[in-house]
DNA sequence: TCACTTATTGACAATGATTATCAATAGCGA
DNA sequence: TCGCTATTGATAATCATTGTCAATAAGTGA
């Protein structure tokens, strides 16, 4: 059975308070900063935790570190992802998902799913220049 | 100066005969059976020279792991990839060029690029259920 | 062809993120 | 409160990738 512990909502509530994806170690920096005594192991597995539930999206950054980010909504949606702070913006994209279905289907690919982000720099950024 | 050795050939025609997109410790094996002493650092080295100079397709595994294809074309475009055997086909989708394009400029993101890849079941393996 | 410069190689160490281990702790139902 | 066991956290283990550096070999000019 699941058991409500104060790590699993501290990890939650970190996440919620980033605008921009993180990693689990920043997470955990995060974390200890704040006082708790929370252990890395702790937070990667309530990470994961968070992903398998659909409450948090996950993306691979160039570096192949693993990035999370807390869910604003339960649907399926993509990200705008500024280059230069990380900020993110959620939006959803219905041509998209018919767009990918006809794709696939044309080339005889069955059950399909896609990744469909974009990186670009924000306002903030590019004013900073 | 660059200079031509049969280890970097050996990578990138190894990289030819692949179908799907291939770790650096695959390929690195793959080389070794076909009799070749190659190191594995060097594998690393030519795989990355070949993404930098645009031809090799790289990706993140769902681990983590760095993937690398070979590029038919020199041109941008996308891939529909098969979750059960990698198989991958390359296709442009000039649509999805200015919608990403569109949807940065809607929300004052400058110098987009996108990530947009399909997964799915190809027909082969379909079959095979 | 030959010597020479230096890019490249490869064995190995080092790094760094993530996962496994396991004894100690702490939810939560009774 | 008691007892069971999910969870935690310190630490070790794993594993892909990168750094190191002496030895090798590609390309160049004589």
């Amino acid at each position: 059975m699941k058991r409500n512990t104060w790590q699993r909502s501290a990890v939650r509530t970190a996440l919620d308070d980033q605008e921009a994806f993180v990693s689990a170690q920043q997470l955990h920096l995060q974390l200890r900063k704040d006082g708790t005594g929370i252990g890395l192991a702790t937070v990667y597995r309530a990470l994961a935790d968070l992903a398998s539930i659909g409450e948090a999206d996950t993306l691979q950054s160039e570096e192949g570190e693993a990035l999370y980010r807390a869910c604003s909504t339960g649907k399926h949606h993509h990200h705008l992802i500024c280059r230069e702070c990380g900020a993110t913006v959620e939006f959803e994209a219905n041509d998209i998902e018919e767009w990918a279905k006809r794709v696939a289907r044309e080339h005889g690919f069955s059950n399909p799913e896609h990744v469909v982000d974009v990186f670009g720099v924000c306002a903030k950024c590019s004013k900073l220049k």
